[in-house]
DNA sequence: TTGAAAGCGCTAACAG
DNA sequence: CTGTTAGCGCTTTCAA
């Protein structure tokens, strides 16, 4: 028979075709006694040629099959976000959980995604990556039942996964200190909205505690808040290095900011590390190809077990929440 | 007076006493950053109030399709799969359509994948990243009605997005002579099974043919083959540069591994360009921060021009397979 | 940004 | 028994 419908066949398909009407097509899928015999053979051979599935049926089928795990990320700015979806791609890989990507651009919108998502998402589980949240976003994530996780990121409502920023911060500033730096200069996004989430500013406060016990207070025109983006970035180191006085590291809280940080350093013709040492934070393997100096916070690591923890409080509804701090490790290469 | 619904809510009830329509509801629901801050509090309070839970069902019946739209992309091996997922995540981002990723660890289950995600994934549209499929996959992607795209790969069944590899081999093998180089070398993933997809080898012809022109014919031990990953591109760099007579510039067909190469050309004491000259391909980020000189080949808008077709394809039926060629550009910096 | 109104595919009440 | 028709609760143009 060449009546291959292209379109999904509805039930108006199937009435037209089988010349009754949609009544009685759905009577035969609803209460096939309500219809003489020959009519519903009739009926049924259509169906059988059209292919016909009832739609909702067929969604809800689909729906209740496969379970659903939303990552809540913001707009892909800084590759650490995207080492974090690698891993938690990763865990999700070995099961069969759908992987639902939810990308925001403003942090002003999240309550607006959140709420969206709790509400008609459809969603088993969450993973929400460093964003801030209400207090109502998470009464309504419980109230549907959507098991969330938090990333980068300490609160009393969910699990979570993060690091301990003010000990990276720490080891930054011991390490500079040890390799003789006494002129330290930090570039990070530590001067946003207050209700954001500023690890770099944690960091920066640790790196300030372990100078404080070594007696130096480092200037404030040492310090450059600057956003993750490259010419933001730019901008700050160039306010460094143009200081009369300029440091002899810096510290920059995330790495690609260290790597913008290089190429301004060589194209001012400085060297680095012999006029200028630069430590990052973050371990991204580009770090290694430029040869970096840095903090390895294991972002892999963290979608990965942030994701697998899910998981596990997917299955095991008793688990009660969670804060796991992953392990800081300094990574030495040749720029500091 | 105390409205406490009994019944299940619906979006009617919800509209009425939130002062609002049921179309706002709807796009709190649904289309969150459409609406105003205030509007969606408003709405949301009285949905908790009601407990108002949206019916699937009927969701399912009013909405075509299924507003999904799944990524089936390697697993993010090299980060031109992360570029891209950037393009298509930025252009859905606009839309309430749902992204889906599914991620594949190997060739081999592509197949797999495709056979599920045709029959059981439930999905308008599906764009394939870099991944080589069967006429049965195509077929059955076909008969589901699922819209397809192909990104990095042109066939005959679906639409795509992808570039002229040899072309881009070209303007390498070009630029590489114009800098006066007659010894060149290449690292790239061109020795896989016969059936993937390997850009990389087009590239290689592209400039072994602009060699040819000029007289040059690339030595066998100028060519390594090697996988993205650093350690395959370690070696072979180091192979190459083992050589008695090492080539004076070597074309990488990805920027990863231009980068790892200059790595290891950096912990051989070479300079770059001086003593080596080394070119990229893709226009990654990144490559700016090493001043690398790359063919960029607009990775994000790849991404970005895939989800928008794939789109309108979705929307105006009639459309029919169109492949796309995106241009090419070489970004002079400083490695050659 | 918002609301009115026209569907979506299907069920069920009502005539015939 | 069958067909007509009015909803079901929600989404999505289209204007305003």
């Amino acid at each position: 028979m060449s009546f291959q419908q292209n379109k999904n066949p509805t039930i108006y398909d199937v009435a037209k075709r089988s010349r009754s009407s949609i009544a009685t097509v759905s009577r035969v899928l609803n209460s096939p006694n309500q219809v003489t015999r020959e009519t519903r053979e009739r009926v049924l051979k259509v169906i059988d040629e059209l292919g016909f599935v009832p739609k909702a049926e067929a969604r809800a089928r689909a729906i209740r099959g496969t379970r659903r795990i939303g990552v809540l990320t913001p707009f892909f700015t800084s590759p650490s976000f995207v080492e974090r979806l690698k891993g938690i791609a990763y865990a999700l890989g070995k099961t069969n959980y759908e992987l639902i990507i939810y990308t925001v651009h403003s942090i002003n919108n999240v309550s607006a995604f959140l709420a969206s998502i709790a509400l008609s998402g459809g969603l088993d589980g969450l993973i929400i990556l460093s964003l801030p949240f209400t207090e109502d976003d998470a009464r309504r994530l419980m109230e549907h039942k959507v098991v969330t996780m938090v990333v980068e990121y300490e609160q009393e409502y969910f699990s979570s996964v993060d690091i301990d920023n003010i000990a990276g911060g720490e080891i930054a500033g011991k390490y500079l200190l040890e390799k003789g730096h006494r002129q330290v200069g930090f570039i990070g996004e530590i001067n946003p909205p207050d209700y954001a989430i500023r690890p770099a500013l944690a960091r920066l406060n640790g790196m300030r505690n372990v100078m404080a016990k070594a007696g130096i207070d480092i200037r404030d025109e040492y310090i450059q808040s600057a956003p993750i983006d490259p010419e933001s970035t730019r901008q700050a180191a160039n306010k460094l290095l143009d200081l009369p006085e300029p440091p002899t590291a810096i510290f920059a809280a995330a790495d690609v900011q260290a790597m913008v940080l290089m190429k301004v350093a060589a194209d001012r013709g400085l060297r680095v590390p012999q006029d200028l040492a630069v430590l990052g934070f973050d371990g991204l393997e580009y770090a290694e190809f430029m040869s970096l100096t840095t903090i390895n916070q294991s972002l892999v690591d963290s979608g990965r077990i942030a994701a697998e923890l899910l998981l596990t409080q997917l299955t095991d509804t008793s688990r009660s929440v969670q804060h796991i701090k992953l392990p800081l490790a300094l990574v030495e290469r040749e720029t500091v």
